[in-house]
DNA sequence: TAGATTGTTAATCGATTAACAATC
DNA sequence: TAGATTGTTAATCGATTAACAATC
């Protein structure tokens, strides 16, 4: 019996923690920036100045993906970039479908940047039956009664919801029927999965007031 | 002198830690949506149920506003929606610019549930020159060279940032010049803001990884 | 009144930061 | 080599949960 050093370092079945998958994104997008820009490595401290962190956080942060860096010389931004890809999956390509093809839904259906970081687009819904058959992109906006099949059919994975809050449940629940693995919810709304489904809500409205908030606070400061 | 115990109750200067104003939000929101279904009360547990929480967790945080439920009977829906419109200042209006008239700027221009939240969209702009002149909705997108006049005119206090990753820091330093007080950036990149501008990031290119990593977390645990 | 629910204190849990030996 | 930076352990800090007296 050999040992396998390599698969040894750190145990996957150990899960990452939220805001850490979170930070990871960042390094992620930052490492490809560096990596255009031409620059090949990068220290923890340089990471943490560009996104507001502290140099040990991104060191702890790292500790947790299979990859090293260099005392003295940092990070290589190519190796890093490869490391955060393959724990992220971020290399991978999952179909997802916009669910409302209002002002939000359409713009997200459109948005080059989803197809770029490998979350392509494949259809979009909406209930109102005078949106059905109309064009969005490349696309037609089909009936919620097709969803399920279509869902199967173009092999999604994941369902971006962006109908009315009063429609997000019902909306949820026929994602989930129809096999989504993982749903963003971007209404105001909290909707609730089982636990076979992971769910992400992003809230623009409630990070508004948040924001509004912060500026109330910061105007009033001493 | 006489005491004032109202006022004394919570010490305002005390600032709400960030995720408790996140949570403060989505009381917020449920407190609407119950009074508008005529429930008038609401116990912590119901509200804990209903939004993936502790009971714990809601009393804790409601203890940071100037409002008291009552033991035994729970919380009057239309109270709490009150307090915590004055705590969060949703109640106030703050106008708001987007900046950038892509497909995610122009759907956030035309969102209707901004308005509705006390955010009207009263400026958009755009560093295309073929895009300046035409319309949005009842606005005319505008360059970026009107920026700081227009900000001052419309007393816009927020911006939202929805350009390409590249011109966000730009934009954004345009956006201090010209006096805003909070900004709420939708790219990829992280924006660096002087103190007395409150920033809050969206990032949903991120949460969409984030939420491929939990899908496959699930779809390979045990 | 009896019982349910609040408000708050104390305990636990987890995340961030500091510190430093290892090392290139 | 000397000095800088990593990886990791330990300390701190903050957030969540548990528990329960107060109370309606």
């Amino acid at each position: 019996m050999t040992s396998i050093p390599q698969m040894a370092r750190k145990n996957p079945k150990v899960s990452i923690p939220a805001p850490v998958i979170a930070r990871l994104t960042q390094y992620l997008a930052h490492a490809r920036h560096l990596q255009q820009e031409g620059i090949r490595m990068v220290a923890s401290r340089e990471i943490a100045h560009a996104l507001g962190l502290t140099s040990s956080t991104v060191r702890q942060d790292l500790s947790h993906i299979d990859f090293s860096g260099t005392a003295k010389r940092g990070y290589e931004t190519a190796k890093l970039a490869d490391a955060l890809n393959r724990e992220l999956g971020a290399d991978r390509t999952v179909n997802v479908a916009v669910i409302g093809a209002g002002n939000l839904g359409r713009a997200l259906a459109l948005h080059a940047g989803f197809e770029r970081e490998c979350f392509p687009v494949r259809a979009v819904f909406d209930a109102n039956p005078r949106l059905v058959g109309k064009r969005i992109g490349g696309m037609r906006i089909e009936g919620m009664d097709s969803l399920p099949a279509i869902m199967r059919r173009e092999d999604i994975g994941i369902g971006i919801v962006a109908v009315p809050k009063s429609a997000a449940q019902k909306v949820a629940d026929l994602l989930i029927l129809s096999g989504v693995k993982g749903i963003l919810n971007l209404t105001t709304t909290h909707i609730r999965v089982p636990k076979k489904v992971a769910l992400v809500e992003v809230r623009i409205v409630s990070r508004l007031q948040e924001l509004q908030y912060l500026v109330t606070q910061i105007t009033h400061a001493p």
